[in-house]
RNA sequence: GGCGCGUUGGUGUAAUUGGUUAACACGCCGCCCUCUCAAGGCGGAGAGUACGGGUUCGAUCCCCGUACGCGCUACCA
């Protein structure tokens, strides 16, 4: 069983430098879990520390997406720009102890193309390491420009256990004096973090395996400040399908966390593909081939252990219109459409009616019973949310008030110039029809067929495409009970003219 | 360049921490069902576990090396 501490203190700390994307709102996700298993909190802290590239928007953007996955929060959003003057006292802190130094080096603009083979050159023992004390602060009072560096100690090795990598070590040789503090005295994220979740009291650090080499500097800066190191989590990166980093610039709105709600997820489905990303239950092994698992289960079998150590590839092909993401997320989305109970599909219906100006108030109250009838019949079809409007157009307007795919009118009504008789004909098979069922329409209809002497198939599918315009949908007399007889008569009668 | 991390079918993951015909899901192919498309049922192709060495009676699993990928190495985060 999961272990119950709510002393745990997780966060979510993203920079507000884009949207939410798949890999920051799956680092999101397993925090949650962690938080909601152990019945600790969960706290979000943006870090717009690099003001120049952080903007309003991009924090609304990220907001909307937790809200959208359903992941609340405990505390915050807390902005890590706010505590910049604590940053700035813990440098000094730092200074004062000897743990930091001046730099009195002026700044060096990089260059962005060569910075890793200039910085390879470059790394020699700083001149300022050990200037005296007394001069540094001369200097200082002088008003020449310093960056404030941690002063990494030259013999030893940084270590801490990694709650997925494992243990971990690294030489003080390998670790450059990094910065703290600008000259402009804004403080760097490494300073940043470790003060922010010193103060929060974050307990567990989940984050991206992106920063497991700048732990090691993080955790000196722990000790130095005399704080207790929290247990770190690393988790595998998301990558393109090249294997290569999955960006913003290259691979667009697919790393868009919005770009699933608008194109019509269900946030669960979302959450279920997520995490399955670098992560497997551990336990059960007749429970190892289950895929779908609701919050609650999640949150039951979410552990550090299970997560995995090597890269995951969010698998999509570029330009396919179908298959616009990985293919196991949207099956996955068709899966929870299909399988869940119909009332929880139900509010997302709605809202897309709603958006797609189809939804009657109606649908709640005396054709409750239809309207849900006929989301029953579309789900089993949608891959999407979004196939409510597209699909199901035919079912909420009245008329011919919707479009007639060219393929399908080709394939089903053009095909057989005898159909532009047939299908008024059948309609008026239908009228005299009391009842109007499944069983009794496929009666007439078949009847009908027989006494014109044509497939019941023809009729079947001109009739199909004559009632919504597409070639594909639920079994036609499913269909034409639910369009309803007096409207089916009429779209048989008008859509002749098609033929 | 240095340091670190990783490597199981196309993709996501399993394999009682050395003993399996290497499993499941997505995707793909075929058959069945059928009024279409899906769904569903059944079956199939696809990895000998990056490669090369060890250790062992026996390695996906332990050790070493190589390759490849990724990350960090900035007065970015």
């Amino acid at each position: 069983m999961p272990e119950v501490r709510n002393d745990v203190r997780v966060r979510f700390a993203p920079s507000p430098t884009g949207y939410l994307h798949v890999g920051g709102a799956r680092t999101a996700l397993f925090n949650w879990l962690y938080a909601r298993q152990t019945g600790g909190k969960f706290i979000l802290r943006i870090e717009d520390t690099d003001t120049q590239r952080s903007s309003d928007e991009m924090v609304r953007g990220i907001l909307e997406g937790m809200e959208w996955l359903g992941l609340d929060y405990d505390e915050g959003p807390f902005f890590q720009s706010d505590n910049a003057d604590k940053h700035r006292a813990a440098a000094q802190q730092l200074l004062a102890s000897g743990a930091a130094y001046r730099d009195f080096t002026p700044k060096q603009e990089r260059n962005d193309a060569t910075i890793k083979q200039d910085i390879a050159k470059e790394r020699v023992v700083n001149p300022f390491r050990d200037l005296p004390v007394l001069e540094s602060d001369a200097r200082a009072a002088n008003g020449e420009p310093f960056v404030i560096r941690f002063k990494v100690p030259t013999e030893g090795k940084t270590q801490f256990e990694d709650a997925v990598f494992g243990a971990q070590e690294r030489d003080y040789h390998d670790i450059e004096d990094l910065v703290l503090l600008r000259s402009d005295g804004h403080p760097l994220y490494n300073l940043s973090v470790v003060c922010d979740d010193i103060a929060m009291g974050i307990t567990h650090v989940i984050r991206g395996q992106d920063h497991l080499s700048n732990t090691h500097k993080q955790v000196l800066i722990y000790q130095a400040l005399g704080a207790k190191v929290p247990v770190f989590a690393h988790l595998p990166l998301i990558l393109a399908p090249n294997k290569g980093k999955l960006s913003k610039r290259k691979h667009g709105e697919i790393v868009s966390v919005t770009t699933y709600r608008e194109r019509g997820f269900l946030p669960d489905a979302f959450v279920n593909f997520l995490a399955l990303l670098g992560w497997a239950p551990q336990e059960g092994a007749a429970a190892k081939d289950q895929e779908i698992f609701s919050r609650d289960e999640l949150i039951k079998l979410f552990r550090l252990e299970g997560i995995h150590k090597s890269n995951a590839v969010f698998n999509f092909t570029e330009g396919d219109a179908r298959n616009w993401t990985d293919q196991k997320a949207l099956w996955m989305n068709f899966e929870y459409l299909k399988t869940w109970p119909l009332e929880k599909v139900l509010p997302y219906a709605k809202a897309e009616l709603q958006s797609a100006g189809l939804w009657k108030d109606e649908y709640e109250s005396e054709r409750r019973g239809w309207y849900e009838h006929v989301i029953g019949l579309l789900r089993e079809r949608a891959r999407t949310i979004k196939d409510f409007s597209a699909h199901g157009r035919p079912y909420f307007v009245d008329g011919l008030d919707f479009e007639f795919d060219p393929e399908a009118v080709k394939k089903n009504l053009s095909k057989d110039p005898a159909l532009k008789e047939l299908l008024p004909g059948l309609a008026e098979a239908f009228v005299p029809l009391t009842e109007f069922t499944h069983e009794s329409a496929e009666a007439a209809l078949r009847a009908f067929a027989e006494a014109r002497g044509v497939k019941a198939g023809l009729l079947i599918n001109a009739t199909r495409t004559a009632l919504t315009g597409q070639a594909v949908g639920p079994s036609l007399f499913e269909l034409v009970v639910a369009i309803g007889q007096q409207r089916a008569v009429e779209r048989l009668r008008h859509t002749a003219s098609l033929v």
